[in-house]
DNA sequence: GGGATGGGTGGATAATTGTCAAACAATCAC
DNA sequence: GTGATTGTTTGACAATTATCCACCCATCCC
């Protein structure tokens, strides 16, 4: 419920753009977006994700840029890390930005 | 006129967008986006884009990134090469992403 | 408790990249 | 032509990074 069961990531205000299209720039991290932006909340499993061919040590590096990023959150459940899109602060953040990658990403 | 006096660059249809991404997770080609948001043609001299503490190979090296992924264009004149946005280009691949990105980064 | 499951951690390695320096190339000014 | 100006190219080097592997750590289930 609060806190304390979410792994670190940077507060709203300190979501840094640079450090954003880093992340995204990507193909790796640009599938993951891909696959967060129904908004729901992803197990980490790589095959679920379309990223069978890559280690799973590989999907947890890669998830983390994502979180420290700022682009993601992941709440932990159990046995479970439960990871989503970071919509609302993005979009607050940097308005229409979120928007405009997952259009550009989808054509 | 012809494109014989612009350095290579990838066509407006073969920009793609985690190339981009990658491109401009850098913040110096993030000053140096910010510099040709004017919309003007732009010299490469170091000074005059707030990049005096680099190298000018080190400058042209970033330039190129740029280029190479599709964001500017450079129009060889001369002994300048003179660098600017490809506005129209990627508005029309990824429609508000330009605006999105400036946005942000201005903020 | 014991095993299985979902993931993270740390080391190793290869590839990529940011930077500088020195040399080069082309153009301009005189 | 001579020299200065503007950038690019190449090489070297350090830092970052993507990947795999082996191992660890919780948690869940029986």
């Amino acid at each position: 419920m609060t806190d304390t069961d979410r792994l670190p990531q940077p507060a709203a205000a300190d979501i840094d753009l640079v450090t954003v299209l880093h992340a995204l720039g990507d193909p790796v991290r640009m599938t993951l977006l891909l696959s967060y932006a129904d908004g729901a909340e992803h197990s980490c499993d790589p095959g679920g994700l379309g990223l069978e061919h890559l280690h799973k040590s590989t999907v947890s590096h890669h998830m983390r840029v994502l979180r420290e990023a700022g682009v993601t959150t992941t709440r932990v459940a159990g046995r479970n890390r439960l990871v989503s899109l970071r919509r609302t602060d993005l979009d607050t953040r940097y308005p229409g930005l979120l928007d405009a990658l997952l259009a550009a990403a989808s054509s």
